[in-house]
DNA sequence: AACTTGCGCAACCGCCAGTCG
DNA sequence: GCGACTGGCGGTTGCGCAAGT
């Protein structure tokens, strides 16, 4: 008899994480930094088991991932690194920091392998996809990475309505303020029980997420093409900026 | 309009390796 | 050396949604 998973365990909550459990999770890690996972559910009250927390950091809410469709380049990426590795998407991920394996893995398994097997069938001696020579031009492609705007914002479990209200919700009951900053063109931002940082340039708000002070948008434009945001920051980001009138687009400065 | 099918993707499952007492 | 435990990884599942009939 082996022994209990630790997802076994009654009164663990299974399924899609809520706005709320995503909350308590990014504030916790960005206290305690990612690890000892353990110790999550135990210190946040997340019904979730510490593989569950970890999981959910590492192929969501980890600052810098990047979303939506993939990029021809990372498409030939990825069909080289997987000649190479084979199924290690871990070992693949290495090299687009900004997707996660389980993106990379699932990109896989619904398109790549499809497209390939077809281009096999159809032309066996096509080129390869992409010729690269080691690591270090891999790592460094010449290749601009694409506007925010072509980012998908629809990936979130919930829709965007519920996502504010609970949000919003929790953020007033759980006593903390709401805090509008009004700097040149600037923000709202939500203090949700970790200190609000305000300096002459930035602001950070749900102790997570820093969006930078600036007169003109187009500098913020130019920003946020080079500053992939996860879904729940582009939500929090949204909310900013409904809230303080300000184009969306934006950039937010990463977590560490 | 109602139903079916296929797709995309978040999340789960099970295994393995490393660490620690 | 051994067992318990944790974190990491790859494979798989299941749900929601869009497209097709």
């Amino acid at each position: 008899m082996g022994r209990s998973l630790c997802c076994d365990k009654v009164g663990i909550k299974k399924g899609p994480w809520t706005p709320e459990e995503d909350i308590v999770l990014v504030s916790y890690v960005q206290k305690h930094g990612p690890g000892n996972w353990r110790s999550v559910p135990v210190n946040t009250g997340l019904m979730r088991c510490s593989k569950s927390c970890r999981l959910r950091w590492t192929n969501y809410l980890r600052p810098g991932i990047k979303r939506g469709n993939f990029t021809p380049h990372e498409e030939g990426l990825i069909v080289h690194l997987q000649s190479m590795l084979g199924n290690k998407w871990a070992a693949i991920a290495s090299y687009l920091p900004q997707r996660t394996d389980n993106d990379i893995k699932n990109y896989w398994n619904t398109h790549l392998k499809k497209k390939i097997s077809k281009n096999q069938a159809e032309d066996v001696c096509h080129e390869p996809v992409l010729r690269y020579c080691n690591t270090d031009q891999i790592r460094n492609p010449d290749v601009s990475t694409p506007p925010m705007s072509n980012l998908s914002s629809t990936t979130y479990a919930s829709s965007a309505e519920n996502i504010s209200r609970l949000l919003i919700g929790w953020t007033r009951s759980s006593g903390n303020q709401v805090v509008k900053v009004d700097q040149g063109s600037c923000h709202s931002v939500f203090n949700q029980g970790l200190p609000l940082q305000e300096s002459s340039s930035e602001a950070t708000f749900c102790g997570a997420l820093t969006l930078p002070f600036h007169d003109d948008h187009e500098n913020l434009r130019l920003e946020a093409e080079h500053q992939p945001l996860t879904v729940l920051e582009n939500w929090l980001l949204d909310e900013a900026v409904a809230q303080a009138d300000i184009p969306a687009g934006l950039c937010l400065d990463g977590m560490y």
